[in-house]
RNA sequence: GCUCCUAUGGUCUAGUGGUUAGGACGCGGCCCUUUCAAGGCUAAAACCCGGGUUCGAGUCCCGGUAGGAGCACCA
């Protein structure tokens, strides 16, 4: 059974990057019909936000991503949230103490050498504190000097498989002592992801190529405890298009962000999927469902991906175009301007959901069917036409009597009649269909032809910008 | 500084010793057409560098270079 978990901090906020974390590990839950878990991991007190935890629930939700067990859906492995698990960390502090494997350190943050500041790491540095006797430990607890618990590395290498970066081979000289235990009584992530992951039985730990280098430090904590390992899965970052990495702060937008700026969440979770993913073949177009199908953890790359807006925006144009018009309507209704009355919305859906790349574009695409541009009439001009002026006048002047008289009014009507006309006259019908849709559109381009936006508009308001035309032509 | 990882067009990628190095986004052109889109066709554009191994390396090995990550009482 397979049982993978998705462990975020409670920032407030989906990173895209923890958005394709937890996409990943659900897929391969998923395909394997196995279970995925939701866990908090809010073991740092400083950074704890209020309602992040809701906002966590809410981006898995609105990705369309299910979990199995979490917080507020047991499973039997709770709790789920890691500030609840404190007596869970303390036991297993104190095994591991037992065992050998951890030690009380009595240290002060300011007595350690500081390794970054100088750029100078010490090599194989070892805390003073691991060697202490248990009677020298006595007294310090004795001086109310309240230690952390840090793991004691051994002598020797360690090496582990990874699904994506194959072997990884890290001396323990490199690692060093970690805290375990916090002085406040918390567990750092470092002991808090292996108890946890143990205890809940995860079987694929997916998280981010951050913690290749930490992994063989939970790997002796795995066996300090005489605990099997998981299998790793370690994803590439995804960074911006200049090569910086992704940041919040940067003004680069959440996953929550992203959906405001107009992408559909089936399109950004597609998108992402594919960053350090494909699927062997040369689809591109993935819903949540057919993901579970075609994703392959064995074919995620190792590298970086930059993300281009240019091609998510690509992706959410093929996903509104996929779907059925009345899901595009209910998408597209909030961005109607309120101006937008006396319409068939409906109509108007059908229209531009072709044209659509992004929700965000909808205002401007149908912004003259509220209110007639101000436009020159020079707009009257097309060379590909053959529309000028002259022409122009003729056609909006003979069309006029001609609408007058149409009592069945749609698209289709309009345009046999439009068609006909043109044929009596000698027109070309581009050079009739250019005047009326420019008179009704007061733009150079328009979402419909000058039927549809006929049909659209109305027999009266189509009269009325068509004589308006006429008056711009003088 | 030390360690780990990575390296195919501008970007996302296919490729597992023999290919005209394939696809997608973006960009240009053409077709279609009731403007614009959509759709179809098409062009330009890539194997980081240097050594090996091999009859033959984008593919394997070594060394550079460049980029990323880690080295917290953060996760």
């Amino acid at each position: 059974m397979f049982r993978t978990r998705f462990a975020p901090s409670p920032t407030g906020y989906m990173h895209i990057g923890n958005l394709r974390t937890a996409l990943y590990a659900y897929l391969i839950a998923r395909q394997a019909d196995g279970k995925f878990i939701l866990r908090i991991e809010d073991t740092d007190q400083n950074r704890n936000v209020p309602e992040a935890v809701q906002a966590i629930y809410n981006g898995l939700k609105l990705a369309g991503i299910e979990y199995d067990e979490g917080p507020d859906k047991d499973g039997g492995f709770g709790p789920y949230v890691q500030s609840q698990r404190l007596p869970i960390y303390a036991e297993y502090a104190q095994k591991i103490l037992d065992s050998g494997h951890a030690y009380y350190c009595f240290c002060q943050k300011e007595d350690k050498p500081a390794l970054e500041e100088t750029g100078e790491r010490v090599q194989g540095y070892r805390d003073p504190c691991r060697s202490l006797s248990e009677e020298e430990a006595r007294v310090k607890f004795a001086q109310g000097i309240v230690p952390v618990v840090r793991q004691r590395i051994p002598e020797g290498t360690s090496t582990f498989y990874d699904h994506v970066y194959g072997e990884i081979t890290i001396d323990n000289s490199q690692l060093d002592d970690q805290v375990l235990l916090k002085s406040d009584g918390f567990p750092t992530y470092n002991f808090a992801n292996v108890v946890d992951d143990h205890l809940m039985a995860i079987t694929h730990v997916i998280r981010g190529q951050e913690y290749l280098t930490s992994t063989p430090k939970y790997n002796l904590l795995y066996e300090a405890f005489g605990w099997n390992r998981p299998e790793y899965i370690h994803l590439p970052h995804i960074i911006r298009e200049d090569g910086g990495k992704l940041s919040k702060r940067a003004g680069d937008p959440s996953f929550e962000d992203l959906v405001r700026m107009g992408y559909l969440p089936q399109a950004i979770v597609n998108y992402v999927a594919l960053l350090g993913w494909n699927p062997g073949d040369e689809r591109e177009f993935f819903l949540l469902a057919d993901l579970v199908e075609a994703f392959d953890m064995n074919r995620i790359n190792k590298s970086n991906a930059a993300f281009s807006f240019d091609k998510l925006r690509w992706l959410n144009g093929e996903h509104i175009r996929a779907l059925d018009p009345e899901g595009f309507h209910n998408f597209a209704l909030p961005y109607y301007p309120q101006s937008l009355t006396g319409f068939d919305l409906r109509q108007l859906s059908a229209l531009i959901q072709i044209r659509t790349e992004n929700l965000t574009d909808i205002p401007g695409l149908v912004g003259f069917f509220a209110e007639l541009p101000e436009y020159e009439a020079d707009l009257f001009v097309h060379q590909k036409s053959k529309s000028t002026l002259e022409s122009s006048r003729m056609v909006l002047e003979a069309v006029l009597p001609i609408f007058d008289a149409l009592d069945e009014w749609n698209n289709e009507s309009l345009f046999a009649v439009l068609k006909t006309f043109a044929n009596k006259a000698g027109f070309k019908v581009g050079t009739v269909m250019w005047p009326i849709r420019t008179a009704l559109s007061g733009q150079e381009t328009s979402p419909g032809g000058a039927t549809e936006l006929a049909a659209l508009l109305g027999k009266e308001e189509t009269l009325r910008r068509i004589s308006l035309g006429l008056e711009k032509l003088g």
